[in-house]
RNA sequence: GGGGAGAUAGCGAAGUGGCCAAACGCGGCAGACUGUAAAUCUGUUCCUUCGGGUUCCAUGGUUCAAAUCCAUGUCUCCCCA
């Protein structure tokens, strides 16, 4: 069985999947972007190996910051995995919505030209005209730079129907949005209570440019106060507001692009979330 | 006590007689998503039965026409005493 633990950040999908992985005698992969990177713990609110309590976990911990780690890798590395255990129960955690995507769905990375061409000397306008010679329908804005060079720089396009290449039950998280709220603002004060400062610092201070702190909410804000763009408070700050909105990208992600069933926790009482989720399981597995 | 500045949509802030339901930013809400995805981008945001209705501190006035002009009041800020 596959189990995939998802929704919004903030919500306790760490704490259900070390509950689930209990249960089910299961191994844990991780589908979140930043916890995939080594070193960023707090600001990741990464799962301690305290907490683990003797379960595995999988693709935490597996690329140094200074790498270029993408959906492409993320996809093989995932899908060793899959095959490596395929007798037994494995439960993805995270809120990478394409990750979890590009995993289990029958997503193609094909080649790409190589080295990258950037574009850089066109204009917007220019680039999405381009793209749509190359494909009349394509989706993206022309205001999307980023994603019309992707499209542009890739060599064939699928049109082939998304579908599920492994059978996955995907469980989500939720909350009322003003109680999710609350909560991230709350975490955020205690990652800074745990030293996120430092532990941003340190990074920042080996003098690296690099995807991941450039990207991750926590650290890129983080940044900005260390080079006096900001103070600290307006970091704290940012980094609060960066969350919400992060996870209502979340929301709409999982909402519209995976078979997502819904859980409401329960704060004050998780095995009444737990109970919940365990009965839904036990129907799906029969 | 004297002098000055100001009060605009959830917040900040433009607008200073008609083109104003009111620029822009933020926040909120919604959406897109195949190699930066904690990324990148889009739409929407007074009410509405989509015909219209009610707004720019309050009241009264000028005008064909007021967020914009005048009077009074209320409140806020600054300076001098």
């Amino acid at each position: 069985m596959i189990i995939c633990i998802t929704g919004p950040t903030g919500v306790g999908k760490t704490k259900l999947s070390i509950e689930l992985a209990k249960i089910y005698n299961a191994i844990i992969i991780n589908a979140d972007a930043m916890q995939i990177y080594k070193g960023l713990d707090i600001g990741t609110a990464k799962i301690k190996e305290s907490e683990k309590e003797g379960i595995p976990h999988y693709l935490f911990d597996i690329a140094d910051v200074k790498t270029n780690y993408t959906v492409y890798n993320y996809q093989k590395d995932a899908r060793k995995i899959l095959s490596k255990y395929q007798d037994k129960n494995i439960i993805f955690v995270g809120g990478s919505g394409l990750y979890l995507k590009a995993a289990l769905y029958n997503y193609v990375f094909s080649e790409e030209n190589t080295p990258t061409n950037n574009y850089d000397n066109l204009t917007n306008e220019e680039l999405y005209a381009l793209a749509l010679k190359k494909d009349p329908h394509m989706p993206i804005h022309a205001n999307n730079r980023q994603r019309l060079i992707r499209f542009l720089n890739k060599k064939d396009i699928s049109n082939e129907p998304c579908y599920l290449l492994y059978p996955a039950i995907f469980i989500g998280l939720t909350a009322p949005r003003d109680i999710l709220y609350n909560r991230i603002n709350a975490r955020v004060d205690e990652m800074f209570n745990e030293g996120l400062v430092l532990e941003a610092k340190s990074f920042y201070d080996l003098n690296i440019k690099s995807k991941a702190l450039e990207t991750a909410i926590g650290y890129k804000e983080l940044f900005r106060y260390f080079n006096n763009e900001i103070s600290l408070e307006e970091a704290k700050d940012l980094i609060k507001k960066n969350s919400r909105h992060y996870a209502k990208r979340q929301y709409t992600w999982f909402n519209h692009q995976m078979p997502v069933k819904w859980f409401n926790v329960d704060f004050n009482n998780f095995n009444n979330t737990l109970d919940e989720v365990k009965k839904y399981l036990e129907q799906q597995d029969s």
